[in-house]
DNA sequence: TGCTATTATTTAGACGGCTAAACAAAAAAG
DNA sequence: CTTTTTTGTTTAGCCGTCTAAATAATAGCA
């Protein structure tokens, strides 16, 4: 059988576990924590949207935007207002805080690019990204796995 | 400026969101959480093993290992006994349903990785497990990357 | 108008992951 | 042989993520 380290999806756990560490540390000098650098990213292009708008572009559920952004609150980064017309929803805005961060996040992302992409020419960095917006659209896809039922002995 | 959808590590972010989502909807079935079937991959391979060692293996803090283990144990999936010999070291087993659980989580895997690749010849799949080692050992380096002060305005 | 959906957000609680600090037991040093 | 250091595990507490259920406010419909 194959070992599961030949898998491409134990691979893509791997990496994403070792490219977090290595984002977490930096951004945490920032005051900032991984997953928070992409609210800001949104706001940075279009500041005041809706939060259920900021779930749904960071493909995130609703509860976990909730929580980020009242920590992010606390943390000075970010305010919530509501809507003046729709009393349901909340807008989010930046603090000056939040604004000053832009150049040094955005500068982390583009380092960790670098070290992401060391050794690769640049046509191998376009098939890579060729190759895994593939695997994204595969997975993308919502099949249900079928699941064989446990049978103890 | 690229965007930030373009980055390599931007789609390892996505792809690994949906991986996992995948992963979670199959597994909670055999009532499992993902992350856990990989203790039960190494145990399988080695039963008993300390948890320091099991924790090592799956790149995980040892808190981490401690915590997943409490739960598997409430869980009934596995058991944890001293060391006889050095009463530091707590040895992990495998109970019965933990034991069955083995072709049943093996087969989520394989589909999924089946799912991972579709559409993708045997050679980009060599080709992409081979840039994926590339990025992975890329990303292995625990270098500092260089943070920005902030100019707030 | 008044009751019923529908929609936006929050709360509660679970899980994987981390760091820092506590704790316990073995090993090393004096 | 006692003290100090090292090693293995745990606790506490934080963050991102999820689902289920509660809450609040708008929109729709009879």
């Amino acid at each position: 059988m194959r070992q599961i380290q030949d898998y491409i999806g134990f691979q893509l756990l791997q990496i994403h576990k070792a490219h977090r560490r290595l984002a977490e540390a930096a951004l945490n000098k920032l005051g900032v924590h991984t997953g928070q650098e992409l609210i800001l990213l949104q706001l940075w292009i279009e500041e005041g949207i809706p939060q259920s708008q900021l779930a749904a572009c960071m493909e995130v559920e609703p509860p976990t935007a909730t929580k980020m952004l009242q920590r992010m609150e606390s943390a000075g980064l970010i305010v919530r207002r509501q809507d003046p017309e729709d009393a349901r929803v909340s807008r989010v805005y930046l603090t000056a805080r939040g604004r000053a961060l832009e150049q040094p996040i955005l500068d982390v992302w583009k380092q960790l690019e670098a070290q992401t992409v060391t050794g690769l020419s640049l046509t191998e960095q376009a098939l890579l990204h060729r190759l895994l917006l593939q695997v994204s659209t595969n997975l993308s896809q919502h099949v249900v796995l079928a699941v064989h039922p446990v049978r103890e002995t």
